[in-house]
Order: structure tokens, then sequence, then C-alpha cells
RNA sequence: GGGGCUGUAGCUCAGCAGGAUAGAGCGGCCGCCUCCUAAGCGGCAGGUCGUGGGUUCGAAUCCCGCCAGCCCCGCCA
């Protein structure tokens, strides 16, 4: 299925050609969907640029354009309108064909990428011995529903979670598990270790307050690092710990990620400073060793420094982070990585991109992108917090998000006085719940930052989950109340467009395979939930507007197929963001 | 001091590889259920696109200055 836009560029490409030269060939026709409907649908803007370089008036440019133009299997004749726009509107027996071609198609149309590549998205990244709160929210969210997207391109997907699982914190973790749990350090052991949140800030007030716990806590870092017995399985114990905790929440938020923390690689640290050393970038500065980053000064104005190595001979992140870049080059061969890390890290991430390219670590053709997005705030515009003040827990916002989703349809099935199991209830909550807290991240753009508000996401009506489920759902209650199998309507059955809902609904669904593509290389995932948006808008007013069950034949089926090419689009599309569909709700 | 992000309707936000009268949802007001779930649909009201310049046939969109808010910047990650 050739996409209608690349088509038409070719006929525009020939028309150029053929009305004004050969140099003329390649042109961009500027083609784009119109800006409303009463223009037909799509619009090229090229005959307006192309009036200072030709000399000439832009509408008889575009005049003589269409004079060329050979668009009579797909168009209407085109027309120029205002100062020299070009419209096209698509025939009907053509829009029908392209639906056709989607019903068939098990992608619904879109185009597997020409040249697949290996992509890794690193996302999610919380800190082992911590919880995971709201500030990871966002990462692993975006970060599912982007690595979702690549994979449907056709691309060898590599989802890494980057771990908090070194660094200096973990000696008073240590060493307060040493004293508090000797248990956990046994053989075999599979203590339970408890709450890692109080766990974190117990071990935290004894090391501010105590010093002989801060000295055993240094010391438990040196042994550590040297890969001491004790201390190692202490660190073992708290990782495993953490990393089961992890696991429930991804299980339950439907999102497969591997792990590939910090410590994965401390065996590369010590070559990433030689290596530098050797190219002679590394510059001892103050005791540390630093490469000096261009662009940034500081606070004297003297240029800025990134620590390699620090003073006392440890690494620090950007050191992870460049060992990182090497490995996932190097090793796993990636073409693309995506860093979807919070926007308050870009300056890193450029720093850590500068130097990498400077000791030229990154091939040509090799993309490294920091994908930022903002920070989660509460409704009063501050960072999002409990009433007490304190970080929400991950689990406890799902929770509440799933346990209002599932107040308000007990309301509606009492309202309704409709009788449903509680494993029915518990589910449909779930699928609402989650998928709303989801689907209210993804729609925002994801660089402002975000008002995170359950009443506006789990809100019956609008641009949420709940709204574009209930689309889907009125599909699936059309298929039982008409004993519909979708997968078995006649063979030669075929879509005939006549009301104009049904116009508007076909033109929208035909736009599906340009949206994707549009997301996968920007990595905007809003545009994917406008998308389905506007498909629930338009799919509701084609069924205010058209009864399907009653319509005579072959009208009839020909509305089924309409309703069935969109509940699969809904489908495929809340898949892509992670976010999975009800029969009944 | 440097760097980044953000500023669009009362509120929450789209739109920003320039394009025809700036869009949506919520909230407000007015309509629509003998009919597939009204968790829906239609309509009305509501905007100096922070601000001042510039580029352009054309700027919310690109460039520069300014204002406001948030964030980051040497031995945490």
């Amino acid at each position: 299925m050739k996409s209608t836009l690349a088509q038409l560029t070719v006929q525009f490409d020939q028309a150029l050609v053929a009305a004004f030269g050969p140099e003329l060939a390649g042109t961009d026709p500027m083609l784009v969907p119109t800006t409303n409907p009463k223009f037909g649908d799509y619009q090229a803007n090229l005959a307006m640029s192309l009036a200072k370089p030709l000399k000439q008036k832009p509408r008889d440019i575009a005049t003589q354009i269409i004079e060329n133009l050979d668009v009579s299997d797909l168009c209407e004749p085109p027309e120029v309108a205002g100062p020299g726009f070009i419209n096209l509107r698509l025939k009907t027996q053509y829009l029908e064909d392209q639906l056709r071609a989607m019903q068939a198609d098990p992608r619904l149309g879109v185009a597997p990428a020409e040249q697949p590549q290996k992509v890794i998205v690193d996302f999610s990244s919380p800190n082992i011995a911590k919880e995971m709160h709201v500030g990871h929210l966002r990462s692993t969210i975006i970060g599912d529903s982007i690595a979702r997207v690549q994979e449907f391109m056709g691309h060898d997907v590599l989802r890494i979670n980057h771990v908090g699982d070194w660094g200096t914190q973990f000696g008073m973790l240590i060493t307060h598990l040493k004293e508090v749990c000797p248990k956990a350090l046994e053989v075999g052991s599979s203590v339970d270790i408890g709450d890692l949140v109080t766990f974190y800030k117990q071990a935290k007030k004894r090391f501010d307050e105590d010093d002989a716990f801060k000295t055993r806590s240094r010391e438990a870092v040196v042994d550590l690092q040297s890969g001491e017995d004790t201390a190692t399985k202490a660190w073992k114990a708290l990782c495993e710990q953490s990393r089961k905790a992890f696991q429930t929440l991804y299980d339950r938020l439907d999102i497969d990620i591997q792990e590939r923390g910090e410590s994965f690689y401390n065996p590369l640290l010590a070559n990433v400073v030689k290596d530098l050393e050797a190219q002679g970038l590394l510059v001892e500065d103050q005791g540390a060793k630093v490469v000096f980053v261009e662009g940034f000064t500081n606070k004297d104005g003297d240029p800025q420094p990134l620590i390699i190595q620090k003073t006392d001979g440890g690494y620090n992140y950007a050191t992870t982070d460049l060992a990182a870049i090497r490995y996932r080059i190097q090793q796993d061969g990636a073409d693309r990585v995506l860093y979807v890390v919070d926007a308050g890290q870009s300056n890193h991430f450029t720093q850590v991109f500068q130097v990498a390219a400077k000791a030229s670590w990154i091939p040509s053709g090799i993309e490294l992108t920091h994908v930022p997005f903002g920070v989660v705030q509460g409704e009063d515009g501050k960072k999002f917090k409990t009433r007490a003040g304190d970080t929400v827990r991950l689990k406890d916002l799902l929770d509440e998000a799933v346990s209002r989703a599932r107040a308000d349809l007990e309301n509606r099935i009492q309202a309704e006085e409709r009788q449903e199991t509680e494993a029915f209830i518990q589910n449909a909550a779930e699928v609402v719940g989650i998928g709303a807290v989801k689907y209210a991240d993804l729609s925002h753009n994801r660089t402002s930052n975000y008002i995170f508000s359950f009443d506006k996401m789990l809100a019956l009506q609008g641009n949420t989950a709940p709204y574009m489920l209930y689309a889907y759902v009125r599909v699936q209650g059309i298929s039982r109340k008409g004993d519909i199998d979708f997968d078995h309507l006649p063979a030669e059955a075929r879509i005939h467009l006549e009301d104009e809902t049904e116009f508007a609904l076909a033109r929208h669904l035909l736009q599906l395979g340009q949206l994707v593509e549009e997301v996968a290389r920007d990595l905007y995932p809003n545009y994917l939930c406008q998308y389905l948006f506007e498909l629930s808008q338009k799919f509701n007013q084609f069924y205010d507007r058209c009864s399907v069950l009653q319509a005579a034949e072959p009208q009839r089926t020909s509305r089924l197929l309409l309703c069935d090419l969109t509940a699969k689009t809904i489908k495929l599309g809340l898949s892509l963001l992670g976010i999975r569909v009800l029969e009944r709700m």
C-alpha cells in the first residue's frame, strides 16, 4: 500500500519538470493535509515559494503545474485557491480502495521502516534501594511507548533499564544492612529486607547523625569497590530486593525492560580514562581529571570542565555514560540510542555527547539523542507531592487511579442497574485507571512540564483514555448486539462512503501511516494521542448520525466494516501507547 | 556568569521542518435519548498567540533583544 502522499509527490515532480524544466526536479511540493475540509484532502503550497525564482505570479505557476499534473486516478480536478494554493480532493473511489487495502493489512497500512535499525531505548532508570516514585513515571511511560513505536516500525529494539545500582550511597546501605539484618548476607538467603524506603531513611539518618557509622560506611564503599565478599553480598541483596519491587510495577504497567545498571560498566571505566588520555583530551584540573567542554562557562566566565575522574580516583556518572556509549555502539551495534531522561539533564547529555564526539567514539550515521521531558507538577503548579509533603510512590499513584476508576464504574453500574461480576469490575477498573495515567502523560507534549490531575485524566469526556476506550467499546457493543463476527464478514464486502461523517472518518483513518511515521521519527507520542482523539470524535459523530445495525444492505455491511476498521485502528494506536482495550466498560 | 525548557481562551493543553478566518477539552450558557451504552452529539460565548524588533508574498511557528516562571552547571547520580 503506497502512501497517497508518496504517489502525489511523484506526480508533482513530473508536473514541475514538464512545466518549468528539469532543473526543478526534486523540488519539495510542500504537500500537507488541508487546514480545512472545504479545501479538500491535501494542499500543495509550493507555488508561492516558486514565485521569486521563476519570476512569475504564484497563481499562474499553480495553474501551469495543474495543467501538467496527472492525478486523475486519485483526485478530482485540482483547483487553485487563495494566493496560489493547489487543492486536491481525493476521489471517493480512491478512498474506498485505500480503505479496502487498509482492512486487508494486519498493519493497517502502516509500512515498516525501509531500513530496520538497532535502536536502544534507555528509560525508566530507578535507583536501587529506593522506591519507584512519581519522578520515574514519565520516563517509564514515554520510554515504553517510544520503544513500542520503534518495534512496530520493524526496528530491533533493546530496552535498557540503566538503574542506579552503584555509588557512594551504597556505603551506608551496606553498613546498615550488615548491622540490622545480617541474615540477608547468609548463603542462599532470601530474607525480606522490608520496606526499602524506610530502610533507606534509617540508613541516611544514621549516616547524618552517627560519625562512627559514617566512617564504617565510607570503608564499606571501598570494600564494595574492591569486590570484598560481604559488601558484595550485601549489595547484591539490596539490588535483588529492589529488582523484585520494580518488577511488580513493570508487570502491572505491562512494560518489558532489561536491566543493565551503572555497575555493568565498572570494568570499562578505566579504559575510558585511558583512551581520553591517549587522545590528549583529558586535563588535570584541581586534582581531578576533566575534559573542558565548549559552549559552557562557569560563574567566573572560565571554561567548564566535565569531570571524568575524581581527585580520589573514583569515577562519576559522566564516565559511566561515556562507557555506556562505547558499549552500546561497539558491542550492541546500536544505530540509534534514545535517552528518555528528564530535561534537567540536557546539559549533562550535551556535554557527554560532545566529549564522545571529540574522542571519535560516535561513527557517522549513529544517532545519540536525548529525549527530554518536563517535570510532573501538582495542581498547584509546584512539584507533585502528597498532602503530607512526601514524594508520591508510583504504587500509591496507580492504586489511587484504579480505585477512582472503580468508583466511577460502580456508580455507573448502579445507575444503569447492571449486574457485573467482581472480576469484570476489577479488570475494567485496572485497565481504565492505568490507561488513564499513561494516556494523560503521553497526550501532553513531553517537553513541557505536566500538571498531574486524577480528575482530568479519569474524566469520561475530553482527550482522555476513557473517551478512547468508550469509542472502542461502542463498536464492540454493535458486534454483540447484532451478533456480528467482524472477522467473518462477506469477503466481497466493501466500504461505500455516503454520509459526510463517513467521509470524515474514512479520511482520518487513512492518515494513520503518515502519523505513525512521524511519531517514530520525532518521538512525540502526543501526536498519536491527538490522532486517536480526533478519530474517536469522528467515530462518535458518525455513530450519532448513522445507524449501523438498522441500515439496509449493502450500507449495513459497509458501515460494519467502517466500525471494525475504526476499532482496529484505536486498538493498534492504544497498543503503541502501552494501553489495553476493553470489550465492555 | 553560562546553558536549557516554558510563556497561546477563566483553567488544562494542542498547533511551532512558515501558509488560507489560531484549535480542542474542561468550566459557563442553549439544544438533542420510542432507536447500536447520552461515558455521546450539535450550537453559543470566550484569545493583543509574554513583549519589541527583524526576515518573508505570508510569522503563534524562523532569527535577535527584552520580560516572567522553572531547571541544570567540579569532584552526588
